[in-house]
DNA sequence: GTATACATGACAATCTTGTGACAGGCACTT
DNA sequence: AAGTGCCTGTCACAAGATTGTCATGTATAC
């Protein structure tokens, strides 16, 4: 298993420390901002799979934050774990509003940080990222990170990889160009749209007759992975 | 699809020049100040989305100026490229402190200005909200970007594609001509009128029989889309 | 019956996407 | 250090799809 990326958002240093001490003793990689600006920053360039987010902060708060994320396309997904000092009622409500997934008040142990983050990404990891995808006969294997075709293992490339998962774990969606960009290849990366193209005939190329079908082109607008015709 | 406005904070026409002379050519709509008051002024006045912001600049700087927006709330989400010519991580640590969403040293080639500019407004825009429409057995959905007809997959091209969605958030009302140029096509298209009959054949046909009674000629008026005969 | 409005098929221009080739970068070996 | 193999991003060109118009056929209203 990879490691979960874990980004934290606090303007205290102390606490950031503290809580960094205990994820990485749970293996976990972590980040850290300080400010919600280079909390986004680092949300779209490393693409963590979880915030912990304090509640109060100078300049755009928390919630601040997680609304804005919620809001964006890229992100929206981004699990968040609020964290706060105060265990007042209309903050949960409010953080929960806001698009949070969980909440823990100050002070809480390491242990009781680590179970509810543990349950979060339980419960928000789509399947695809840990557990294997099948479509037909298509199977993608986080686990082995390999991909094959009614039990044959394919050649596939880095790139076409993540592509593909992305792909088996959105299915029935149109994406553009763009999004695929920072969906797969990641926020601030500087490549030419049309360079998807050429992924796009690679990953084909790759799965072979069979399973061609799957990765559609919708003209105009992207691509789409899909069962249907 | 409305061009988005940039604006370019910098006091060296030439190096505005050069980059005004690159984002035209992108089809991006340009605004110039060469300082940062003239800047605040223009924000306010244009609403513009997105600022090119030299970091350097006699009077109040750019990251000043950075902090200033990103604190005001009108304007706070308003994204933010920096331009600088040193290329210290000093720097980029201020500079993404200040507020800025991303930040490129001069010198840059306009290629790299476009791609980056477009990876920020990208992941800046909001999604927008789209649910899936159905009226008798056809389906529109505009997550996956497709229609079906009782579960059967339709061909269809773009303006098609874009003519039946809007007539199907639109149901039971006349457009004419000129109206559904506008809707569909865009505001400033110079498209003969009749080329809306010629289009609303091909969504017919792509429609199929059991649909066609939905697209109705209202003689001398427009169409319609409607369930009733 | 005739004028008007709309439908339809054909078509060339224009856009978009598919593809093969290529050069640079990187990790690893020799 | 140089060599090798793999992966990437980009380009140029080919292939294909879409678009707007026109000429012509057909329905409708008066």
């Amino acid at each position: 298993m990879t490691a979960k990326t874990v980004l934290i958002v606090d303007d205290e240093a102390a606490i950031r420390e503290m809580i960094a001490v205990a994820l990485e003793m749970a293996d976990y990689r972590v980040l850290e901002a300080d400010n919600a600006q280079a909390a986004h920053a680092l949300i779209v360039d490393e693409q963590p799979d979880l915030l912990l987010l304090d509640w109060m902060m100078p300049g755009t708060n928390g919630i601040e934050l997680a609304r804005r994320l919620k809001h964006e396309e890229a992100t929206s997904e981004l699990p968040i774990i609020l964290l706060t000092a105060k265990s007042e009622e209309d903050n949960k409500i409010l953080g929960l509003e806001a698009g949070a997934d969980d909440y823990i008040t100050k002070p809480f142990s390491p242990r009781e940080l680590v179970a509810r983050l543990r349950a979060v990404l339980r419960r928000t990891t789509p399947r695809g990222i840990e557990e294997a995808v099948e479509v037909e006969g298509l199977l993608l294997d986080p686990a082995s990170h390999r991909v094959s075709s009614n039990g044959q293992a394919l050649e596939i490339g880095p790139t076409e990889y993540r592509l593909l998962q992305f792909f088996m774990t959105h299915q029935e969606r149109v994406y553009t160009r763009g999004q695929l960009l920072d969906q797969v290849w990641g926020g601030n990366v500087y490549v030419e749209e049309r360079t998807v193209d050429v992924h796009i005939r690679r990953l084909r190329k790759a799965l072979g007759e069979p399973h061609q079908h799957l990765i559609q082109t919708v003209r105009g607008t992207g691509y789409r992975f899909s069962t249907q015709l």
